[in-house]
DNA sequence: AAGTTGACCAAAT
DNA sequence: TATTTGGCCAACT
């Protein structure tokens, strides 16, 4: 659904430049648990601004395929914001961890 | 209408 | 540490 995309990427949005979120924290974020699978085809249908890069795997890991173009561009955009990297697996310290008011700000009532 | 596909995940092996 | 398995469900065949 529509709805469920925009949450999603509204949540992308709000991840903080040198830190990185799993597509099932976004899902959860998104009120939308259990729906990792969702995050990312709404990433598919990325518009330009989102900061899609970083969306990693909860392992850490970048999803894309090794040496694949869009896991090199991936993992320059990260470098670029300071992301420390191991191959292409994130250091786990830029693991984003909203705060209780962040978490707060995407609920809807 | 029924079957397949994913930029995934957690637990079990 | 690596691979398999079952779960997930909207969007496509």
């Amino acid at each position: 659904m529509m709805q469920s995309y925009q949450r999603i990427w509204q949540t992308v949005q709000r991840i903080p430049a040198g830190k990185v979120a799993s597509y099932g924290q976004v899902a959860d974020l998104a009120g939308l648990p259990g729906r990792s699978r969702l995050v990312a085809k709404a990433l598919k249908q990325s518009p330009t601004p989102l900061p899609w890069h970083r969306v990693v795997k909860s392992s850490g890991q970048i999803a894309f395929a090794k040496g694949s173009e869009q896991a090199n561009e991936q993992r320059q955009l990260l470098i670029s914001e300071g992301v420390q990297l191991r191959g292409y697996t994130v250091h786990s310290a830029h693991r984003w961890q909203p705060e209780l008011a962040e978490l707060l700000f995407g609920l809807t009532f």
